[in-house]
DNA sequence: TTTCATTCTCTCATAATGTGAGCAAATGAA
DNA sequence: TTCATTTGCTCACATTATGAGAGAATGAAA
């Protein structure tokens, strides 16, 4: 009838549905309206409401009014570990199918975390998960730097140092500036060993459902593409990848 | 059969205890375990978790392996704002009941946040929704230092000064603590005119699923009870009500 | 106090719905 | 490659949710 994309869950889909509701609305409507918009009758609202109650997914305000229960805090998902879990089987094949490193990072302190590391080829790499590493010279770290707002942007860049790494080190603030904004606009990012000789890198963001970059991912290789057209089919693969984990996560 | 309180939501209840179990794992265990674990098919325990991931209530991990969904993070609960309105109409209540003024407040940074005010009598008390108070003269705020871990508390003791707000207020931080223990003892305070002259105040301290002291409820008059019978009624009040909004809160 | 409008809980006859075995395809590791 | 698991799907069956209705409870306003 629906054609959805459901099938054997009207009943459960109901219950979320007016779930959801309940929680967005934060006790301003009361119960009978909200299941009045969903058109579920309010015998049925006010059972499916005591069915989440009991689990204190639900609490009771004033009458007619019900917000969000405490049992969710104890729900609340780690942002790293799902982040984590959710991107390392598609990094893993990522990684075996063009025999490179894949990385996933996000920006913490103003440092890159690397939160999975895959290795694919022979390439040995000296990074580990959960390493820290500076933001201006990696490939993961432009990227996120491309994405934050520009006031964060500013201050990052104003607050310097930048070491010299390598001879392609971005050192000049001024450079660096320039730099993110192509990044930002071009979608991607290139590491041409400015973090350590003889690592060749590529790198997208990871946005969640509003559009933000929240993690970014790359893949390194101790040479650069020999083609232009290799390089593209590298890109291509990545951002297939990202989009993927965007998917798992969001919509 | 089951007797429990559930009623018509078996399939609901069935969900949401897989849903619950699956949060719980943080993608530990494959699906197909955890479903044994709940008696459930595995064929509808794949349909149950389709119907999560479609919302992002629930995201894939490794195969076999499913974690929380980022969508529950929008869905997440403002502590502060369900402890509102869950309390507000059960102090209501007490407050009309007991013609007194009754007040929620929570720990902050070492002051008393005032949540809720629900004046019942005619008094008229400067207090305000979101005014913040020091801790150590007023009947919430000693019930909920007392509340603290004994290296929180002692921290706060050694913050002073104790500033003199009238004759009775305690300013020495050894007669303070002793105080304090006395308070989790009884599991009650009493403000006498320590705050201001002639406000008489009773409070009780509200805990979590887990026992913690969270926040603390009280009356407060000009006068104190006449009696010790009507002081020990108003406690008895107050109490229940704690209770009250503990059970709205947690189990 | 006495309205009065809602919310809330419960029951029950009906049919709409979830159920779960079983099969086949897909997947990933060895 | 092989093998064990996971995953998606279908279908006949009866367990299950459904929602109207009535009465009790509640809280605000007069």
């Amino acid at each position: 009838m629906k054609g959805k994309g459901d099938s054997g869950t009207q009943a459960l889909d109901r219950a979320l549905d007016l779930f959801e509701q309940v929680l967005r609305d934060r006790g301003r409507t009361p119960l009978a309206r909200l299941a009045a918009r969903l058109e579920i009758p309010v015998s049925t609202a006010h059972r499916l409401v005591a069915a989440f109650e009991r689990r204190h997914l639900i609490a009771r305000g004033a009458r007619g009014h019900y917000l969000a229960g405490m049992g969710l805090a104890d729900l609340a998902p780690d942002r790293r570990l799902v982040l984590i879990q959710a991107s390392r089987p598609l990094l893993r094949r990522l990684a075996r199918q063009e025999k490179r490193t894949a990385h996933l990072g996000i920006l913490e302190a103003d440092m890159v975390t690397y939160l999975v590391k895959e290795a694919g080829g022979g390439t040995k790499l000296f990074t580990r998960e959960l390493m820290q590493l500076e933001a201006y010279c990696t490939g993961i770290g432009k990227v996120l730097l491309a994405g934050l707002e520009p006031a964060a942007r500013e201050r990052y860049l104003a607050g310097g140092p930048f070491v010299r790494l390598t001879a392609t080190t971005m050192t000049d603030p001024a450079e660096l500036r320039a730099s993110l904004a192509e990044i930002a606009c071009a979608g991607h990012a290139v590491d041409d060993a400015e973090m350590a000789e003889g690592l060749h890198c590529l790198a997208v963001p990871l946005h969640d459902g509003q559009g933000r970059v929240t993690a970014a991912i790359s893949l390194t290789g101790e040479a650069s593409p020999a083609t232009e057209d290799a390089r593209r089919a590298l890109l291509d693969a990545l951002e297939a990848t990202a989009q993927a984990i965007e998917s798992r996560l969001y919509g």
